[in-house]
DNA sequence: CCCTGATTCGC
DNA sequence: GCGAATCAGG
């Protein structure tokens, strides 16, 4: 297999969805986990959670419990000859920004969904937040995270729970799961018609079917030549339909 | 053991 | 550029 555009396409979307390497790997086909994060990688878009950094982070984050205004490491290619684009910080006189993203607003979450909007690329600009994790179907779409769902409120319906019955057809039917030791196990029609059923009448003491059935279930060996054609199995021949 | 992503390195 | 092998954490 190799990377075409749609397979690439493919491995972004999931990628940046949330979607792990083997889901991606899985999903595409023909290729191994390894190769999607190669691949990945080598797209540039790495940066996702994974055990080492996290590993890493959390070790930072325990070593340094304490807020420190950290300069910027990264020089974003400023020329040495080019004269400074930012002048230095203010001295102590200015406020230092010691509430980060304390103004942020509560996100009122007012998605519309009217159902019909929902394209392929239906997430918008989101906040920098947690890293969204997202299952991704086949095909490529993004199924609906745990978190996008907005709990819609069961409405505590406060009725009187009735047991269930299979079906009017099968209802005083011996199912499957009416087999026992003591009925016989003969069945009745054709696996998968909804009126399929056993028997279910008193078992012939010793064998799986009653008296009847065992007739038809065990029959002496005739001698040659004098056999009649056997009655139909419960199993056997063709669908008469 | 399983899983994960990151990295290396021969092809 | 590719991906198996390997590493390292959860």
């Amino acid at each position: 297999m190799s990377w075409t555009d749609e397979r690439i396409a493919t491995l972004k979307k999931m990628w940046e969805g949330g979607a792990t390497a083997s889901q991606i790997a899985d999903e595409l086909g023909g290729v191994s986990r390894n190769a999607v994060i190669g691949k990945a990688h080598r797209l540039g878009l790495k940066a996702r959670p994974s055990p080492v950094k996290a590993a890493e982070k959390k070790a930072a984050v325990a070593k340094k419990p304490k807020p420190a205004p950290k300069p910027a490491p990264k020089k974003p290619q400023v020329r040495a000859d080019a004269p400074p684009t930012e002048p230095a910080p203010a001295p102590s006189t200015a406020p230092p920004p010691a509430a980060p993203a304390a103004d942020r607003k509560p996100e009122p979450q007012a998605e519309p969904a009217t159902a019909s909007s929902n394209q392929a690329q239906p997430l918008p600009n989101r906040a920098p937040d947690l890293p969204k994790i997202v299952s991704v179907g086949p095909g490529g779409f993004l199924r609906q995270g745990p978190g996008d769902q907005q709990p819609p409120i069961p409405p505590a319906p406060p009725r009187r729970l009735v047991p269930a019955k299979p079906s009017p057809e099968i209802a005083d039917k011996t199912s499957l799961l009416d087999l026992s030791e003591k009925v016989c196990r003969w069945p009745m029609g054709h696996p998968g018609e909804p009126d399929f059923h056993f028997c279910g009448t008193a078992v012939n003491p010793g064998f799986p079917y009653c008296v009847e059935h065992c007739g038809r279930a065990y029959q002496a060996q005739l001698p040659r030549g004098s056999r009649r054609p056997p009655p139909p199995l419960p199993f056997g021949g063709p669908r008469v339909r």
